[in-house]
DNA sequence: ATAGGTTGTCGAAGCGCTTCGATACCGAAT
DNA sequence: ATTCGGTATCGAAGCGCTTCGACAACCTAT
């Protein structure tokens, strides 16, 4: 293993010359710089990040909270996670991948260590347990989600309200009157996820402004419970005529059981999903969707957090504006015959 | 920030002692050990990560690297990624998130930096650029998927190639004579990542050996791919009854062209899938599948590195025993009328 | 009673880096 | 000629921890 010391001893320097160097903190004449790069080069020297930490108490880590449930999301979270990693690598930062399961105790563990410069957590709940902790410890970190109060935190999501309200609109600008809504599982609005309550306030104050009427149901996913959802929405509204899905494993089944039922899509019914673009593209039906902007969200996170480790970071709270890509799964309204 | 020598005044002892208690590297008395475990409660302790990684050379770090791409086996790979995270806890150590973006030069890095005290490589490729270096640096490693040549290395995998013969028999074990596999996407065979051609070789093996005819396509998942696709084969076999799909997102798409097309599964056709269990019981028919255990090997990787970094490791090869799960889409094949 | 082995504790020497003066040199301004 | 402000470099002091050798204090077997 290579070190600083064999670096300025090759390149006939001192150590803080070679560390300079490499941190530009101070001015170094270019023959210098250069016979120190090269000798770095020659050496293959790497720093030591255990050395680097404790000498600067930085460690240029970026620890990263995902959810433990696998059951949800998943496409979504891992493409939060990828875009967090390669962005943060971007600025010089590694990640460290901590799982839901420690709960605070791992945000306690991270700030007290200094294994991390800051955290990023993902799956905020309305009243998450963690953030107490976090304000107390004045750890900087940014949320991927919204709390329900953020005093004092940075938090980045989609616009889950502007969401609802843009999907609703869609729809009754074709001239749909009623419209269903087929949310997550009961058990996501039970957990207070936040983003769910905030799409149905969305949906439900657009729907009341535009004079349609609105159904919403929770529901599971997967076959069986789309189907009995959708029975009981059919019965309960036999005119609805346009549908929005917020529940990545209710898209398909939602689709097969409409095309089993002789309805067609867009002609009979309209469908609208929240979704990441990839899921509205690969179903049966090109759906018309807001997507879920994950690679956005994982940069902005970063990049408010890079932010406030250099300093230069202020708490507020950014709302990704929703865009609705028409495809192929909605049109008019049928006539009311 | 608390430090071991401000623990080490409080409880009236030297910094080593206490170092001592926190690592029982040496034995103290009980009287001691508690006094001093009470003032590291009392003051919050937290060991410095970075002193502790300069001072023994160690970051009780495991470095993950997960594949960029997002448009395959996203479950899978997020599954096993926690998976990984969880274990190593258990382990004390923590996991850093490396995208497979920096490539070789990841390698490189955390080898170099001393950032990580291993790396378990996902998604590896045949014949794979990083296992050179990894050769090279002597970096502890284990990899999660199998290479052409595993010399010096560490492998974890399910046993793909008896995967797809235990597919191909329970098929022919009920009498299905005509097989057909519908596999990843053409671009998986060209990358040569491993496991579909292993899975095709035990899938080939066995049927040639049990007398039963097999017609294997790629595919590329969704639904307009996927109808492509069956017509094809229909065409081609039209006798064919049983199925075997290794392709999550194949899977729905399949189920709901045969129901359109009034095959009923099991009846006329039986379907098999290699998948997560997740996925094959989320389906629109309870799928009979073997399972890919992420969980599992997730944790049979971190074992093993954890092993090695201790001293206790050996250079092998652990595939995985595939298991079969019988589900409602496999039944006897129709008689031939 | 003495040598020999345990057991429990301490002090000090680093681990490889950053960073803060201090120093030496230069040209420009007095 | 002297002073001043810059620029380029060095030396040394730590960052908080681990670990090794030393050393008391004690126990046990002779």
């Amino acid at each position: 293993m290579v070190t600083l010391a064999e670096v300025a001893q090759h390149a006939g320097v001192s150590a803080s010359t070679v560390s300079y160097v490499l941190s530009g903190k101070r001015s170094i004449s270019a023959t210098t710089r250069q016979r120190v790069e090269r000798s770095i080069r020659e050496l293959g020297y790497h720093p030591n990040a255990g050395a680097r930490a404790l000498a600067s108490s930085k460690s240029n880590i970026i620890a990263l909270m995902v959810p433990l449930r696998t059951d949800m999301y998943v496409p979504v979270m891992m493409e939060i996670a990828i875009a967090v990693a390669t962005c943060a690598r971007t600025h010089g930062y590694d990640v460290l991948l901590l799982t839901g399961e420690e709960g605070p105790d791992a945000v306690r563990r991270v700030a007290g260590s200094g294994l991390a410069d800051g955290m990023i957590l993902m799956d905020v709940e309305l009243d998450d347990e963690r953030l107490p902790l976090l304000r107390a410890t004045d750890q900087p970190s940014v949320l991927i989600g919204l709390p329900a109060d953020t005093t004092g935190l940075t938090c980045v999501d989609l616009d889950f309200r502007a969401t609802g309200a843009l999907c609703v609109e869609h729809l009754a600008k074709q001239g749909h009157q009623d419209i269903a809504v087929i949310g997550e599982a009961p058990a996501v609005y039970e957990r207070h996820t936040g983003f769910a309550e905030r799409t149905l306030d969305g949906l439900r104050s657009r729907s009341r402004e535009l004079g349609v009427r609105l159904l919403h149901r929770p529901c599971e996913g997967g076959y069986d419970a789309m189907a009995v959802t959708l029975a009981r929405i059919l019965d309960e509204r036999p005119g609805t005529s346009g549908i929005i899905v917020q529940n990545e494993s209710a898209v398909e089944p939602l689709l097969a059981l409409l095309r089993q039922q002789g309805r067609a899509v867009p002609e009979d019914v309209s469908v609208v999903a929240i979704c990441p673009d990839q899921v509205a593209m690969q179903a049966s039906v090109r759906l018309t969707s807001v997507a879920i902007p994950a690679q956005e969200m994982g940069r902005h996170a970063v990049e408010h957090l890079v932010a406030k480790l250099e300093g230069r970071g202020s708490d507020d709270v950014v709302l990704i504006a929703p865009e609705l890509t028409v495809r192929t799964s909605t049109g008019p309204a049928p006539s009311r015959s």
